[in-house]
RNA sequence: GCCUGGGUGGGGUAGCUGGUUAUCCUAUGGGACUGUGGAUCCUACGACUCGGGUUCGAAUCCCGACCCGGGCCCCA
């Protein structure tokens, strides 16, 4: 038995690499235009790094394995906990704001799905030190100008877990997780049971439910009217003040909780046509988890896109390459590794390296997609020259290396 | 973890109401054409996902595993 990959991963070919290399790319380019610089952490971190943040219920889901200094040792299954863990441990003295940006491959033991692998990459942002409106529209604004830089447009959707916290401030936290969780799924019934089963009064269950159905434009006042002013319902307001600055389009939800204790305000999911079930590219929110992990307490804003998701989507098209295969006979096979030496500095030149004959190397040539053909014969070099072949056309004429150069140059500007 | 569809050379396929040597296309290596490409021809390479069962006989029927797709659960 031919041994496979493992469940999950891929292999990528050059085809493909270049296009994900690209899109790549674009979003780094975006990120450090917006003044964010890129981080990398390591590939594998202590587990409790993530059982802290996530809860040991995501063991299941974890790469995992005891290294042999006996320590339990996570493939990371997601990033802001170790962009998180890097500031606790050597950042926390540094000016605010903390500006970073990663790409990178996470791992979690899922079923593998369309847009779902065990092996996946994330590109994402984390804003550390400030808990203002500012903060979080910027993080918004970023995230769907770089989806827009790619090509795409979902749909924006914006909510504040602050505003149903204030209304369930005297339920316990652990009752207050369970709730959120509910209201995530989007299980009314599952809610109503619950809100039963610890017995809550119905005035306060009555505005849960009109307050995580409230969309849109009107949201806010209606909010404010359900359980009076607070911090969190002005905070929001001046977030969609920002976000009408920053010209964006978005839904108002409250229903988003993110299934996850650590958010604290803004939430914020950017959904996809063209994905199945998977459609999510894009999530992210505020959130404060250094004292977490045993550092001051500090907010942090931050998103992931789900880069496999995007190159799904994208409509990022590869430039052509501009190819030049130089064409030897036996006699001549030393001097076209010299010219082709001298013509990659200006195009991709390959010379053969299987031996073949004359007609095959042009034949080869035709298969690549070279745009040009140099071809080294006595001939030629015995004249100073060398013959440039253009593929399209079949023209041909006898240059010299420098001309030949310098064509090949201009052509590749093109 | 659950439901559902599917796995035949590298890619795409025929065969699949069991029965010789598993079909065709394409790709790839070599050759014909001896310094000019895409064509043509010759040749080579190369598959029934794996394991078990039924049978005189299994790519074909049954069971399991693995893998892929779609949907749940989950989605940090």
């Amino acid at each position: 038995m031919e041994v496979q990959r493992p469940r999950g991963t891929r292999d990528f070919l050059p085809d493909e690499m270049e296009k994900r290399r690209q899109v790549e790319n674009i979003l780094r380019e975006v990120a450090e235009k917006w003044g964010y610089g890129e981080i990398k952490t390591p590939t594998f971190e202590h587990i409790e790094l993530f059982t802290l943040k996530s809860g040991e219920g995501i063991l299941d889901e974890i790469y995992n394995f005891k290294d042999k200094g006996d320590r339990e040792i996570a493939l990371r299954p997601e990033l802001t906990a170790p962009v998180i863990r890097m500031y606790v441990e050597g950042l926390q003295r540094s000016p605010k704001p903390l500006k970073f940006y990663y790409f990178d491959n996470c791992f979690r033991y899922e079923r593998p799905q369309k847009g779902r692998f065990r092996e996946f990459f994330q590109f994402g942002i984390e804003i550390i030190g400030s808990a203002r409106p500012e903060a979080d529209a910027e993080v918004i604004a970023l995230a769907v100008e770089m989806l827009k830089s790619v090509g795409i447009a979902g749909d924006l959707h914006v909510g504040h877990l602050g505003i149903a916290r204030a209304l369930l401030k005297d339920i316990s936290s652990e009752h207050q997780s369970k709730i959120m969780r509910f209201v995530d799924k989007k299980d009314d019934k599952g809610l109503e049971e619950f809100l039963d089963e610890i017995g809550s009064p119905d005035e306060m269950r009555g505005k849960l439910f009109r307050l995580i159905g409230l969309h849109g434009i009107n949201a806010v006042p209606e909010a404010r009217s359900l359980i009076g002013d607070n911090e969190a319902i002005s905070q929001f307001e001046t977030l969609l003040e920002l976000l009408e600055v920053y010209e964006l389009e978005y839904q108002v939800d409250l229903g988003i909780a993110r299934g996850l204790d650590y958010y604290t305000g803004m939430v914020f999911e950017i959904y996809c046509e063209g994905l199945g079930a998977q459609n999510q590219v894009c999530g992210g929110g505020s959130y404060r988890l250094a004292q977490l992990f045993g550092g001051e307490d500090i907010p942090s804003t931050g998103y992931a896109i789900g880069f496999d998701r995007v190159m799904e989507i994208c409509n990022v098209k590869p430039a052509m390459k501009k190819r030049v295969v130089v064409v030897s006979f036996d006699d001549t096979r030393r001097e076209a590794i010299v010219i082709a030496k001298r013509l990659r500095e200006h195009v991709h030149a390959y010379v053969d390296v299987m031996g073949r004959k004359f007609k095959d190397q042009i034949s080869y040539a035709n298969t690549i997609g070279a745009s040009h053909v140099v071809i080294v014969g006595r001939n030629e070099l015995d004249a100073g020259k060398i013959a440039l072949k253009d593929m399209s056309t079949g023209e041909q004429e006898l240059v010299t290396v420098e001309e030949a150069a310098g064509r090949l140059a201009s052509f590749n500007q093109v």
